[in-house]
DNA sequence: TCTGGAAATGTTATAATATTACAAATTTTC
DNA sequence: GAAAATTTGTAATATTATAACATTTCCAGA
């Protein structure tokens, strides 16, 4: 009954990505920051879907479609998505996500599920307070936050359960 | 004045591996698994530093000491050993390190100093909690979780203050 | 509108990390 | 002691990521 999350559930998700690239453009635009067609195609690619994407499954998308890209292309293209916050990467998959979050300043926290591949992006004030904490007690000046959560998302529990 | 822990501070190293050793073997022992030269070996040259060792840096320390060693041979040994929780992997670095609290059922959480490269394990409650509580939100059932947080330890704080 | 410098991209090569597949040896069990 | 299971050896290759340097494009200021 509980209301369960975006990528978890059917949805329209072209309003995902029409909505992630124009927000894309309005923070590049905000911090003069050039978005440009290479690293717009590369974002869109990325929120094809709620699953993350490895550099070269982006790199043989361009490739399809005629660009003249190489690994260098790709990996550039992400740098910079990650400077601007528009993408995240996510160390345990070696992979990329469209930033859920872009503009808001935030620590992600990602719930993977290990059945479906989707991912969903939280932010929780809960988590991150408890993380500063229990740096803080340490004396440990965190700077950046890695945190992964492996499992089963609400839907495919329930597959496994019984179907 | 807060007291620094271990990896942070000067300390006898030689019986932080001593004791991880032996904490090994009888865990080992205790689940009736293999602890085979090779993999002791491996599991004692994770445990030289507090730093995460790279699985190729292991295989040089191997190659040096005359084993006839291949990459297999190193993936091996460390998946036995996380298997069995005597070290872990920081997906953030691809390295390894040893586990600080074999035998706990815990979940790790690793402070990593960009700057000296020791990494400290703590087990945090508050944190965990938080983070069961923050994926039961979503009615997601966590399996693993990463979680490491990339920043500066007390003495490298100190070190950029005033030397 | 030139032009000089900065930013972005192209290109080739290679580094670093990890796995597959199959053969041989070793250990355990019966 | 032979069959089965586990561990190790070995070669090849897959996957992920970066280095280094040339070229092009963009933009600001003269």
């Amino acid at each position: 009954m509980a209301s369960q999350a975006l990528p978890y559930r059917p949805h329209n998700h072209q309003a995902c990505v029409t909505q992630a690239l124009a927000d894309a453009r309005a923070i590049c635009r905000a911090q003069n920051a050039r978005l440009t067609p290479t690293r717009e195609r590369v974002l869109e690619l990325i929120w094809q879907s709620h699953k993350p994407l490895g550099a070269y499954d982006v790199l043989a998308e361009l490739t399809a479609e005629g660009q003249n890209a190489a690994p260098p292309t790709v990996y550039r293209a992400l740098d910079f998505l990650q400077q601007h916050g528009l993408v995240h990467r996510i160390a345990s998959l070696n992979a990329f996500i469209g930033c859920a979050h872009a503009g808001e300043n935030h620590t992600g926290m990602f719930l993977i599920c290990r059945s479906c591949g989707n991912v969903l992006e939280l932010t929780a004030p809960g988590v991150s307070g408890a993380i500063e904490d229990a740096a803080k007690a340490e004396s440990f000046k965190a700077e950046d936050v890695t945190l992964e959560i492996a499992g089963l998302c609400p839907r495919c529990q329930s597959e496994t359960g019984h179907d």
